[in-house]
DNA sequence: CCTCGTCTAGGACGCCCGTCCTACGACGTT
DNA sequence: AACGTCGTAGGACGGGCGTCCTAGACGAGG
C-alpha cells in the first residue's frame, strides 16, 4: 500500500472516531484498529496525535469548502444558499443527534484542554461565517452581515448541542423551521 | 474535619474542575490536589469517580433550583423572569468565554464518551426547560410554551459554544439584545 | 488510660496512554 | 542475483490513570 493512500485511511478513520467518542478519548489504538494497522507504526505517518488532528482538520476544511462550492454553483440566490446551511442540520440529524456538530464539539473538547490547536479548529466554523457574511452581504446587508452570519452559526451550534441532548427529531425540524421563517422574514420580498 | 465538610470541599473542587478542564480530563489527582488531600484517601468519600460526578450534577441542581426561587421571588412578571435567564449569558460572560455553559458542555462531553450520567446531567438543562416552559404558559403561550422554552436554551447554548471558541464581549451582548426583542415582540403588549 | 470508630496518608495494582525504536518483509532498480 | 528503499510489525519505555488496601493518627467516650 502506498503510503499517502494508507495517510488517508487513518485521516478518514481518525475525523470519524473523533467525531464519534472525541478527540481526547480516541486513542492511537482505536484509530488502528479501524484502518487494521499495528499502533507502533503509525509514527511513519504521524509523529504525533496532534498531527493527525491537524490533517483531520484540513481534511474537514476541504470537504466544508466543496459544499461551499457546489451550493455556490447550484444556487444563484443567496438566501437560498444560506437556506442550504440552515437545513444541513436537518440533513445530518441522525449524525447530530447522536453525536452532535462534528465542528461545535471539537471546539468545546479543545478549548476545555487548553489545546493548542482551537483556533485552528475554529477556522472550520470561521470558513461558514466569512461565507455566511459573504450571502447576507450579497443580500444587501451590509452593514449587519457579519451579525447576522454568527445569529445563524449561533443557531446551528444552539440545535445541535440539544438535539444531541434529547434526541427529539421534532425539536430539530422546529426551530430550522423557525430559521427559515426568520430569514425570509429578514430579505426584502422577493 | 467532619467527613460531610470535606465531602462538600471534594465536591466544590471538582465542580469547578470538571467545568474547567471536563470531567475525563479531570484526573483524581487534581481535585486531591485542589483540596488538599491526598488521592489514595478519596475512596472513603467516593467511591468511584461516577460517584462524584453524581454529587457535582446533584450540587449543580440545587444551586440553580436557588436561582430559579430566587427569581421567582424577585420577579412577579414571568417576562422578566424568562429575561433573568436570558441575561446570566450575559452576567457570565466571563467564564462562559473561558469555558462555556457548564451545562452544555458536560452533556457534550458525557454524549461522546456514551457515558450511563449523560442523562442525569440533562436533567440539569431539563430544570431549566421546564421551568421556562411554565413562565411561557404564564404569559399565556400554553400551546407553543415548550417549544419556546427550547428556543430560549437553543440561544443560550448556541451563544455559550461560540463566545468560548471566540471569546467576543460584543458578540454575546448583540445576541442577548436580540434574544431580549425576541422576548419583547413575543409577549402581548404590556 | 485505654479502646474504638472516624478520617487520613501513602503506596501497590493492573491497565492504557503517547511516544519511540529496531528488525523484518516486499519490491523496483541495476 | 544483490541492493536499497518503503512500509510495517511488535514491543519497550516512562508515566498517568482509576481503583483498592492497609497501617496509623486523632479524638471522644468508657
Amino acid at each position: 500500500m502506498t503510503a499517502i493512500a494508507t495517510r488517508e485511511q487513518i485521516v478518514r478513520a481518525a475525523d470519524r472516531l473523533f467525531y464519534e467518542r472525541g478527540f481526547e478519548h480516541t486513542s492511537f489504538a482505536d484509530i488502528a484498529a479501524a484502518v487494521g494497522l499495528s499502533r507502533g507504526n503509525f509514527y511513519y505517518h504521524f509523529k504525533s496525535k496532534a498531527a493527525i488532528l491537524d490533517a483531520v482538520i484540513a481534511a474537514r476544511l476541504d470537504e466544508r469548502r466543496g459544499w461551499l462550492a457546489r451550493w455556490e454553483a447550484e444556487e444563484p440566490d443567496p438566501a437560498a444558499r444560506i437556506l442550504r446551511f440552515i437545513e444541513i442540520v436537518h440533513v445530518n440529524r441522525a449524525d447530530i443527534q447522536a453525536h452532535g456538530c462534528p465542528l461545535g464539539t471539537m471546539t468545546t473538547e479543545l478549548a476545555k484542554l487548553e489545546h493548542t490547536m482551537l483556533m485552528q479548529a475554529g477556522e472550520l466554523l470561521t470558513l461558514f461565517r466569512d461565507w455566511l457574511t459573504e450571502q447576507f452581504r450579497l443580500l444587501g446587508h451590509a452593514e449587519r452581515s457579519e451579525d447576522l452570519a454568527m445569529h445563524v452559526l449561533t443557531f446551528s451550534q444552539g440545535v445541535a448541542v440539544l438535539a444531541n441532548l434529547y434526541r427529539d427529531e421534532n425539536y430539530i425540524r422546529r426551530e430550522v423551521d423557525q430559521m427559515r421563517a426568520w430569514l425570509h422574514a429578514l430579505q426584502p420580498t422577493t
